[in-house]
DNA sequence: TTCGGAAATCTCGACTTTCGAGAGAATAGG
DNA sequence: CCTATTCTCTCGAAAGTCGAGATTTCCGAA
C-alpha cells in the first residue's frame, strides 16, 4: 500500500469524525440544543454506562467549560427537563447530574438506531479482520491522544 | 468476536472523533481561536488540498452557519491575519477566502506532527491489513453520513 | 439593450453562550 | 474552633450566532 493510499486512511479518519460530529449536530437541531448542550449529554450518558455519576465540577472537565458555563450549561438543561440536579448526601457541595428518562429515550432512540446500524455493519466482517481493526484504532486513538494533550517533539 | 466487543470497536469510533476533537481544540487555545474558527480553517485548507478556493457561502455550508455568522467569522479571521478575502474576478459577488502564510504554516506545523505519527503508527501494519482497515472505515463512514443526513427507518 | 429575478455577501439589532472574578456554602485537617 | 480547600453559583462583560433586510452583481428574457 503506497503512501497516498496510507494517507487516505487519514483523511478517513478525519471524515469519520467530521460525519459523527454532524450526527451530533443533527440530534441538537432535533431537540434545540446547542452544540455543547450534547456534548454534556453525551458525557453525563457516558458516565451513567460506566455507573458514575457525573458532577458539574467533572463534566467541566470533560467538555473544557468554566464553572460559570458549567452552571450555565446545566441550568438550561434543567430548564428543558433534561437533567435533574440531585445534592451529594455525603459531600453536600456536590451536585450529580442525572439524565431524565426522557432525554434517555430520546438518546436512545436517536444514538441506538445509529448503534445499531454500526454493528449491522460489522456482520459482514470475520473475527480476524475486526481484530486488526480494534488493535489499528486504539493504536491511532493513541496517537492521537498523544496530541491532544501536549505536543510531544516525537 | 462476541457483541461486547463489537460494541467496544463502536466506542473506539466515538473515542476517536472525541479525541480528534480535543486536538482541534488545542490548536485552537493555542492561537486564541473559537472552536469555529478552526473547524472553518480546516474546511478551507481541505478545499486548498482539492485545488478549490472556498467562497464564503460554500464555507457557512461547510460548517453550518448563517450568512451573518460566516461575515463575522471571516471577519475574526481576517483580523487576526489567518485569511484573505479575494474578490474573484469573473463573479464580483463571490469572496474566495485564502490562508495566510503564517496561517498554513501553523496549521503544517500542528496538524503536520500528527499526519506524520499516525504515518508512522501505520508502517507496523502490512498491506492487506491496511486494505481491510480502509474498508471497514469507508463502510462506518457511509452509515453513520447516513444518519447525519436524514434519520433512515432502516 | 434593458429590465426583473436570482444569487452572494454584508449590515443591523437582538438574543444566547461563554468567560473571568469573586462570593457563598460545605468539608477536612490541625 | 479556625483555617485552608473544594465545589458550586452569581454577576457583569465580551464573544458568537441568528433572522431580516440591504447591497451589489450576474443571468436570462423580452
Amino acid at each position: 500500500m503506497d503512501a497516498d493510499e496510507r494517507q487516505e486512511l487519514v483523511l478517513l479518519l478525519r471524515r469519520l469524525t467530521v460525519e459523527l460530529d454532524a450526527v451530533g449536530q443533527r440530534f441538537a437541531g432535533l431537540h434545540g440544543l446547542g452544540r455543547t448542550d450534547v456534548r454534556a449529554m453525551v458525557a453525563i450518558m457516558d458516565a451513567a454506562r460506566r455507573g458514575e455519576a457525573l458532577t458539574a465540577g467533572v463534566l467541566g472537565q470533560a467538555v473544557d467549560l468554566s464553572s460559570a458555563s458549567v452552571t450555565a450549561l446545566v441550568d438550561r438543561l434543567e430548564r428543558a427537563g433534561h437533567v435533574r440536579r440531585v445534592r451529594d448526601a455525603d459531600d453536600r457541595r456536590r451536585v450529580a447530574l442525572e439524565l431524565s428518562e426522557s432525554a434517555m429515550a430520546a438518546g436512545a432512540d436517536f444514538f441506538g438506531g445509529l448503534n445499531r446500524d454500526l454493528l449491522a455493519a460489522m456482520a459482514d466482517y470475520a473475527d480476524d479482520e475486526l481484530t486488526v481493526v480494534r488493535r489499528f484504532l486504539t493504536q491511532m486513538a493513541a496517537v492521537i491522544e498523544r496530541h491532544a494533550r501536549a505536543d510531544p517533539p516525537s
